[in-house]
DNA sequence: TAAGATTGAGCATTCAATCTTG
DNA sequence: CAAGATTGAATGCTCAATCTTA
């Protein structure tokens, strides 16, 4: 018996398993809304921020394809991220020379500005997250959180 | 000092933290795609099903400000939630006799129907995604996404 | 036909403005 | 004027359909 909980009344069990997954979902989002007015007083949101991220990781100027997958979201929504990032000035589309089905997103002056501001931003409101927890606390809801993700990601 | 990672680099410890914040909203939001993916075998969403809970969880139909409460979100999105029920005809809209500006939100029987299906749909999702954690790790991640929201939210 | 990108429709959410009623 | 509800505009996301190019 790989759980002592089985023990419990079958409905309450149930409640205390919605209970968790519930609050991991209100928990992510409050620290994204968290990251969102962080990054809002330096005219981002989490995914722009994102976005800028990943985009400045690689050497060569990323198509909308490697960036929608580098996001984990299909392309559709990278275009219409780019579309917002372009019409604030943060990043710039140009053609691919080596294939013209293609472009190329690169991130303006304006916009690296931008993201190291935001970088900063999100740190300050870590530090101010994590206050409380101690490391091993982090390390262990950290852990948890990666076998979540490898087991359902 | 309250934390042994403050030996590491300003810049790896920025990073974890990062990852470790970042890791959060994502298992949020995967955990969220899967409750959507198995709701919406019955017609429901996870913000579909939460909200015909809460309206289920008081004696009396709420009005829409109650509602909004419940859910922790602002009116308009209630409101919204509660355009997109009454189409599927999961909810009805009634005027309320104590106050001609407000108006209550009831539960149809096939709204009642649909929201117990879906409570087993979850149910079964729930099992499939715990299934690796022990009962102690399961208390663990309860116990500290508690302390996330009361600390943050 | 495949692949890259875009567009259109819909869900979920916020904020600001508005309309009705107290 | 306050409060309840709604509407319109914006962000962010999905899927399905389309357009262009390989």
């Amino acid at each position: 018996m790989y759980c002592s909980c089985v023990n419990k009344l079958r409905a309450e069990r149930t409640e205390d398993l919605i209970a968790l997954l519930i609050a991991l979902v209100h928990g992510g989002r409050i620290t994204e809304a968290r990251f969102d007015a962080a990054l809002e007083a330096v005219g981002l949101s989490l995914p722009k921020w994102h976005a800028l991220k990943q985009i400045l990781a690689v050497e060569e100027p990323p198509t909308l394809r490697l960036l929608a997958t580098q996001l984990g979201c299909v392309k559709s929504n990278a275009t219409q991220l780019v579309d917002r990032l372009a019409a604030d000035g943060l990043v710039r589309r140009t053609p691919d020379p080596d294939d013209r089905r293609s472009i190329l997103i690169e991130v303006t002056d304006e916009g690296r500005r931008r993201y190291e501001a935001g970088t900063r931003a999100i740190a300050a409101v870590e530090e101010e997250l994590l206050e409380g927890f101690s490391c091993a606390e982090r390390q262990e809801l950290s852990g948890l959180l990666r076998r979540l993700e490898v087991r359902w990601g």
